[in-house]
DNA sequence: GCCGCACGCCGATCTTGACCTCCACCGATG
DNA sequence: CATCGGTGGAGGTCAAGATCGGCGTGCGGC
């Protein structure tokens, strides 16, 4: 006691006591900043707090621990991009479609100015479970969502479809986090294109796959959405045979 | 533990002395299997010691640290990785062998009984630069391969390869993992066959890139091995070393 | 208009855990 | 038989996560 309070009119206010809520999600964004740049490893809590321009404490007041403040982030930016890629898929029944806007989802995912993508694509606490189980969720979740509209469209089987949605996934993951890195060579649109049309050659044709005979085709590839194929001309340049 | 002291006479003779190299090939061998299982930041050096029945400065005689250890781990297998995706392109002319082989060989890598491929796909220390440019330098290597391999058979600008080649090895990347972690569902060959099919379907028929329509390019794809097409020019400019 | 209360904030500190070296010991060699 | 190089356990250092008492401000009640 009576330490050194010095002169008590020193300037003691930094912040302006901001409300619970405000705080918080200004601690996220700090947070978030400095988890990107460093890595969770790397991320001092010390460091989060200077950006926020608060202390510690406060830090400790809002989130138990540095695990959770990283959870909690991984939550929102997990779902931000499940979402996407569900909402592709659900806007339109043309599979084309389906597939531009599924790889421009992860296109944009990946060009958040904010550079989350990294917390979700490039975390370095997949050791942690919690961490883990998010991270594979929410890829699950994308696989599922592509498989579910593969294997509704067409005849594959279960396994056959969730392997051609973890391929297109994983498809989609690199090519834009690379884009996203040597980002100035290719534009884009020129990018999500290359990688549509990649993708779209390599599935469209995929029901016509020599399948055990008594099996009555459908009459056409993924490229027949649900309804006949009324002017839809989707297929680019798929080699039709 | 530490039991107790008791007798300075407690057999203390445990390793049987063992040449430099032997010794360094046994540290090694610990210290992936720790690294492997618990990831870097929680590995313990005094665990690798222990795993190899060594104590700790007999460790530090072989290795400058933990990051030398680490990196002398990683240079290992990234290197194993880049040169079988090497010599599968380099194994044959027939393109559609070229993927079959590629893609098996990423399922190989992945498929090593000692897990070594977390260390190259799944590190936790790419914030540490030397971790993050021997991983993005083997990644890039395989790229480079693949898309020289692209470039060569196609018409295609170098961008245009990179960004295929990208997307190839993101697909072979990702699946390889799921494959390995839901094992149990499908066998090797019959997923390597599905993700060489998708992958084939995909660039089997690139080189007729949009053309006026009116060109008979009937067997002009990857599938014809040689020859270059003569007016495909269209100044490769070859930007990068 | 004024007072007391309560809440939010901060400086300084503690503890843990992991990487990295110093004193006793033992088998091979001249 | 003596020496010497390598081995083993105990300890130092430091960084980073987590926390305790005090202070100042804004607001409800009188």
């Amino acid at each position: 006691m009576t330490a050194e309070p010095a002169s008590p009119g020193t300037r003691p206010g930094r912040t302006p006591r901001l409300p619970r809520t405000a705080r918080r999600f200004q601690l996220l964004g700090a947070a978030r900043e400095v988890f990107v740049a460093q890595g969770y490893h790397a991320a001092a809590m010390d460091e989060i707090a200077e950006r926020a321009g608060v202390s510690k404490p406060v830090l400790y007041q809002h989130f138990p621990g540095k695990l959770e403040l990283y959870l909690a982030l991984l939550e929102e930016h997990s779902a931000q991009l499940v979402t996407s890629v569900q909402e592709a898929l659900e806007s339109t029944t043309d599979n084309h479609t389906r597939i531009v806007r599924s790889v421009q989802a992860y296109f944009d995912f990946v060009n958040d100015p904010s550079g989350a993508h990294q917390l979700v694509l490039e975390s370095d606490l997949r050791s942690e479970p919690a961490v883990r189980q998010l991270i594979e969720t929410a890829f699950a979740r994308c696989v599922r969502a592509i498989a579910a509209t593969i294997v509704a469209d067409t005849g594959l089987t279960q396994d056959e479809a969730d392997l051609l949605a973890v391929g297109l996934v994983g498809l989609a993951e690199t090519t834009s986090r690379w884009w996203l890195v040597r980002g100035g060579t290719v534009s884009k649109e020129r990018a999500v294109e290359s990688m549509v049309e990649l993708a779209w050659r390599g599935i469209s044709g995929y029901p016509r796959q020599e399948r055990p005979p008594g099996q009555p085709d459908q009459a056409d590839g993924l490229d027949a959405a649900a309804g006949p194929p009324d002017g839809a001309g989707s297929a680019p340049a798929a080699s039709e045979p």
